[in-house]
DNA sequence: CCTCGCGATTGGTCTTATCATTCGTAATTT
DNA sequence: AAATTACGAATGATAAGACCAATCGCGAGG
């Protein structure tokens, strides 16, 4: 199909990115085909996020990579569809962030770490407001994973914590306790990492999500248990 | 969009997999659209792995749920159209495969661990056949991976592996001693499994994949070295 | 009772036309 | 002369209708 050409077309380099695509009327006079097929195989194309299309005069399709967003959609349908347990991204989670903590000590540029420690500081700060706690925490976690330099596992992390933080009833499951015990954990993973402790990192990295993990099963046995 | 109106019928579940969406026309009736765009919604939906459509009589649209093969023709394409480096790759693995096989030991039943030695002793057999030997071997990684009983995981390894076996010219890299040393490998993670010693399932296939991925690299050094 | 084939149903494709959006350009205004 | 505005061309988005291709149900014929 057109579709699978112009998709080698672009993988195999020969249309950069940035670079336009022939306008539809001009795909339907090279390929011979007709303009509802065309535009089907642009509708494939875009959905795999290889391009994006506007409309417009000097509109049309123009190439792009898929980004990790496009890797964190389609993890985000698998889970949502097959309603998966929370339980197994719990698992994820606790089975890759130490793994990315270690890398993150190893690989982590001196911005990175200075972008994580910004953002811990405004996670001390947001200590009692709950909203703005959850979403600096799933803040964090992402940027420790991009000092990772593991494109794949950042778009898992990507594609992970969403779905996490959107099915914890965070409000319920963060009492201020725990969140002081977060900033701690936050704290001491950050100071491996910037004295280059792989081992440390992930050591605490494993500790903090293991208990983060731990509250929100208990929770889930007792909301599962209540039903 | 009429793609994102079926899309939550069909994840909110109310229409089961299994079954069928109205036909292209009766979708033009309902939606007062054209049947362009009808087929264009569709087309959205197949590709994100939510329906397949067949021509024909009985033909039409019938729901699915997008398989762990939609997470990795996904990640595929965020690979190949980054150059993602092999290297990711292959840390991807080291980190996630001991933790998938303590899982496993953890978690499997009867049935996987009969499957994964059966495949064990299909490997033994395969030590002078190196496309079967290529083969078999990446079953075994999945069918341990399976066993972990965590799906997130299992679409991780099956989009990651496929690259990697893919990529490696793996005819040079692997030579009768290695493949000897895989062989045994395989053995011990594979007791540790069936006694359910998680943490030395997650050591040895610590080490195994370890030893894997440093072949690798020094073959890709040599590579790009040579180059 | 089985087999073959016709026709109906459904997705796949093509054609043509029209609408909507954007931008270049030329006419108009200041 | 410069800025603004209005028109038109290019391009994607949508629509309507027809026909092709594949598949299956069902009836005619063996």
């Amino acid at each position: 199909m057109l579709a699978a050409k112009l998709r080698d077309l672009i993988l195999s380099g020969e249309i950069e990115p940035g670079k336009s695509l022939p306008t539809e009327r001009e795909l339907v006079g090279d390929s011979g085909l007709s303009r509802s097929s065309v535009r089907e195989a642009l509708r494939v194309l875009e959905v795999e996020g290889l391009i994006t299309t506007r409309p417009g005069r000097s509109g049309g399709s123009t190439v792009q990579l898929p980004g990790r967003g496009s890797v964190a959609r389609s993890m985000q349908l698998f889970v949502r569809s097959h309603s998966i347990r929370v339980e197994a991204l719990l698992e994820t989670r606790v089975g890759v962030e130490p793994f990315l903590a270690s890398l993150a000590a190893l690989n982590a540029t001196d911005r990175e770490v200075e972008e994580m420690a910004a953002i811990h500081k405004r996670f001390e700060e947001s200590i009692d407001n709950v909203v703005a706690y959850k979403r600096i925490n799933l803040d964090w976690h992402l940027a420790v994973a991009r000092a990772s330099r593991n494109e794949v596992l950042i778009a898992l992390m990507e594609a992970v914590s969403q779905p996490i933080f959107d099915a914890a009833d965070y409000q319920e499951v963060t009492t201020p306790e725990i969140r002081k015990a977060a900033i701690r954990a936050h704290a001491g993973i950050l100071k491996a990492i910037e004295a280059r402790d792989a081992k440390g990192a992930a050591a605490r990295m494993e500790k903090h999500v293991s208990a983060y993990a731990d509250v929100m099963r208990s929770k889930l046995m007792l909301d599962t248990g209540a039903s």
